[in-house]
DNA sequence: GTGAAAGCGCTAACAA
DNA sequence: TTGTTAGCGCTTTCAC
């Protein structure tokens, strides 16, 4: 492996003058910096990053924990976060926590090891314990999503409760009478936020709070599946579905297929967390829809604010509003049908 | 921040043999283990990878470039790839090439000068020649989903010419006659595959090949909605299309929606390469599958075969089936309704 | 079983 | 404008 020094030996220059041609620095000779170069370029020089941030104390990678690669959310998130970690010319490393506490714990330490210059975190541990154990300090942490208790940490997440109350309101505007609102994970703070703004919308309206159609589930689609069984089953079924998040909704639709229920005419369903464009087929769900992109990347420009002035910059927490789709699944559009 | 010397110290040994312990060697007295072991836990020690792979020339990073991750079946392969490099104890980079070889060039470039210990590329510049520049000789490269020309590199990919010869058969079984074939990108040798699996079914068939048929695209919804549109219009519209992935795909149907047509009973949809389970609401798409996630697994164990015994073994190419996966939408359940 | 010396490739800090 | 020295934190080599 051709090192600088190579390079220098060639050009006939000291290696911290090559060095300084490399990086781009302003005070050396047009000549010098022509000879450097040619060398470089014959002998097919390669700077080592791994070198430069042993000694710079900055690797040049952050790192992104999400629960799963596969949510359009969070590949949404993903794809937000490394356009702005590529424009900031940083490498983007990727984990997958599986909403596994013990993976996230497992990610956090190996990239405190890789001395990431930051990490944004979807946390799973929401007691945080891992978040304070086998991280360098002062190692930059942006949560994303939804928090941790008692960690004074930046945060970018969503009001999906303003959200889902505005999903509600336009669903008790339909005419919908007994609304059910399934899929969330029961811990999950994210599952209580969209109870809360469901709760609410309900209760603006005057309609009393039917325990029976609140189901949490697994933010997957098996527990949209579940929970739809088991709300078709009651005496006095919905007429509306929320589901939680996207993955939710495939199985809530998958069911209704299998029940023989038609959507809109027999039920009505919406979902929270759509993160495809409007003009694709799947705007015909009417949704609200997070901003993954824009989170990911708020959460890396939050990253690389406090890699500037340090720590002492106070703790901020960013919220995106959720924005609401109309499509045709709730009854929208007269005569169309979506399952 | 703390060094394996601190460490050293505290224990009142050599730094060396702190590094032993550290690295779970043998050769270290149990006592001296324990003393060293309870050092670092008290100093809070984190071992710093970047000074180690400087040192053992092996960064334990890996690199994946693929097109764009919000792409169903590029997430898939993403989680399959991240799942492998867990499991080997090795962190991945992610990268976006969105389709752009400029962006291709920058990301080999840049994971170079991160010294990788290998790349996985879904390749957008198909001459190649970003391959050969800009990389340090002897870089482990495993091409993936399609390869290069003249590049004597490891690929795994997927036999998308016979699983669309057997998506195009089930087609014609059904009683198809017009079947258009829709949504690829002109220059990729992906679509070429897939056209020529259509050419092959409707020949064995005794059907002639109608160029009408045929309308590349941009393996995006936009492609899928232009090419519906255009097929629509003709004089003897398709009474069946086939979408070359899950993204062209929903631009069809989005299209057909718009124009009014009815699936399955006014035309057939099918699709390539739609990687989510059959359990969900998709599945009732008809498609053929590709196994995105095993894919992403094997090359991440391809690259490591490199990594072990260096680069005389031969160059492999290991190819993937693609499943059909028979749902409604071509005609196979009565009475169903798609769209 | 343990340690001393050296160096991976690079760049701050300090000369000149 | 250019160069010298030193050291980032670790582990290989060799010696004891």
């Amino acid at each position: 492996m051709v090192s600088i020094e190579d390079v220098a030996r060639r050009a006939g220059v000291s290696p911290i003058t090559a060095s300084r041609v490399v990086r781009n620095q302003t005070n050396v000779a047009p000549a010098t910096r022509e000879r450097v170069l040619r060398a470089a370029a014959e002998l097919n020089y390669i700077p080592n990053a791994v070198a430069r941030g042993l000694r710079q104390a900055r690797s040049g990678l952050l790192a992104l924990i999400i629960t799963d690669i596969t949510s359009p959310f969070f590949a949404d998130v993903a794809r937000g976060a490394e356009d702005a970690a590529r424009e900031a010319g940083v490498k983007l490393i990727l984990g997958n926590s599986y909403d596994d506490p013990a993976f996230e714990a497992d990610y956090l330490r190996s990239f405190g090891e890789h001395r990431v210059d930051g990490i944004v975190l979807v946390p799973t541990d929401h007691a945080g314990k891992t978040l304070r154990d086998g991280l360098p300090k002062k190692m930059p942490i942006v949560l994303l999503d939804r928090g941790v208790e008692g960690a004074a940490v930046d945060l970018v997440r969503c009001d999906t409760s303003a959200g889902t109350q505005t999903l509600c309101r336009h669903l008790l505007d339909l005419g919908h009478q007994r609304i059910a609102m399934v899929g969330g994970v029961a811990s999950y703070p994210t599952w209580h936020e969209r109870v809360s703004g469901y709760a609410a919308a309900l209760s603006n309206a005057g309609l009393p709070l039917d325990q029976d159609l609140i189901v949490a589930g697994d933010y997957k689609a098996d527990g949209g599946v579940a929970a739809t069984r088991q709300l078709m089953a009651l005496p006095a079924p919905p007429d509306a579905i929320v589901a939680a998040n996207a993955q939710t909704v495939l199985g809530v639709l998958d069911e209704l297929v299998r029940l023989r229920c038609r959507v809109p005419e027999d039920i009505s369903v919406a979902a929270i967390d759509d993160p495809l464009p409007p003009s694709t087929f799947w705007a015909r769900l009417t949704v609200i829809a997070q901003p993954g992109y824009e989170m990911g990347r708020a959460a890396i420009d939050l990253l690389f604010a406090r890699l500037g002035d340090g720590s002492d910059r106070p703790v901020q927490e960013l919220v995106f509003a959720a924005n609401l789709l109309v499509g045709v699944s709730c009854g929208e559009g007269i005569g169309k049908r979506v399952i």
